[in-house]
DNA sequence: CGGCGCTGAATTGTCAACCATTGTAGCCAA
DNA sequence: TTGGCTACAATGGTTGACAATTCAGCGCCG
């Protein structure tokens, strides 16, 4: 299961892209948040560090940026992304609408294999948790998304939930109230065995309250993001 | 409304890109289905025809990729994509669950004003339609599920959508299968019509069995494309 | 005669140096 | 402090070069 990245490599394209290593690396770190919303990314610092060209940098810059982790903003350079409640919210609206779909047609089609698979996941997702490895669990918690989707057998609408995954990690990040950050492992949990007894429709209902309640964990309300308030008002 | 590709320019982005206007032209050019399939896209070449370096050609190039609209194989340069019939199904399958919602969306909130562009935009449908201009009539009706995409209000899920529909596109000039053409014209019809009587539940309804409509429309019996059975096969 | 590896042209991937443009910071004066 | 001018730094883009790879032709050998 190549569970991460919208843009993946597929069999003919693993040769020796040098961008690749670049654009891996600064996903993995926006999605984490150890990389904070709104950093710069300076092509020079970048090219040193990674020991390639500009050019390469570019690339991978513009990568990111397709996936909405970026923002290039022209003759500045990149930042990392920062998305406002409005997407963020939208982002849980449309998980919420394709993924209970996808979650229905898992619970169909789950081969035994790829239940058991689930369970190992979930037993790392535990073990993340109870470590305290924040940034760890949310992207344990995206690849186990990312493999319901697998497993419904839709390869684009696995690409667009990968895709919305990404997105959620950032915006999860960013948002997170505390609260009663628990009720994600019991989520997991029950989707697993409503797969594998194979009840679409229980499976498409857990989903669904799941991303409500994912949703209801972040503070979205309509007020100021931050003390940010006359720099990205005018802006 | 800028109804067309799904890597849009925002405000802050409209500087002098000189990669856009190739993106853009390759787009169109693939979409309207004028560069067939699998034509080589020789970097050396697009440079001298748009005068541009081979840099700016490649940030082109990586963007129709990321739009699945070309395919880039290492060390062999990019080709203009050729989905296959699972790919062709799923997307449509995709659209099926999208835009349904989407359309009972539009039903909801959509003002006067929208309501009359949608018609001036079914108008130019019908122009294109009874000219005999195929590509013309194919992009137009993409445009006009954007169109809708866009009174949703949800632009997460537009962008989803935008990026569906370019695909659509291809897939329909590469699996057209020449039966009633007639049919497109009366199912926009009639979802203008729902969607100005604010009936969600019908608007919903007549876009899911348009886009069944649309698929059965498509060749995607699962023999073989097309007699490039050994280079496809085998590579 | 057919299959084999080889060679070489063509194309891509990457780099380095460079220029033009734009944003930014600093400085000075009113 | 504000306004404006200047110099600097970073980006967007170009050019030219070069290594790596692919692929088509070609001769060799069985």
């Amino acid at each position: 299961m190549n569970m991460f990245g919208s843009t993946t490599l597929d069999a003919t394209n693993k040769a020796a892209m040098r961008w690749y290593p670049v654009y891996a690396g600064l996903r993995e770190a926006i999605v984490s948040h150890r990389l904070a919303p709104g950093t710069k990314l300076p092509e020079d610092e970048l090219a040193s560090i990674y020991s390639v060209s500009r050019a390469v940098i570019r690339a991978a810059l513009q990568a990111l940026s397709h996936d909405r982790l970026a923002r290039l903003e022209p003759n500045r350079g990149a930042f990392v992304a920062q998305p406002n409640k409005q997407e963020a919210r939208e982002v849980f609206e449309a998980r919420a609408l394709i993924e209970p779909k996808l979650a229905a047609l898992a619970a169909e089609m789950a081969k035994p294999a790829e239940i058991e698979q689930l369970r190992l996941h979930l037993d790392k997702e535990h073990e993340a948790l109870h470590a305290g490895h924040d940034s760890d669990a949310i992207m344990l918690s995206a690849q186990f998304h990312i493999g319901i989707a697998e497993i419904a057998g839709q390869s684009i609408l696995t690409g667009i939930v990968r895709d919305l995954l990404s997105r959620s990690s950032l915006i999860i990040a960013l948002y997170w109230r505390r609260r009663d950050t628990i009720c994600e492992s019991h989520a997991h949990h029950a989707l697993v065995e409503a797969i594998q007894k194979g009840d679409a429709q229980d499976a498409s209902n857990l989903m669904k309250h799941h991303l409500d309640d994912l949703l209801s964990g972040l503070d979205l309300t309509p007020g100021k993001n931050k003390p940010e308030s006359l720099s990205d008002i005018l802006r």
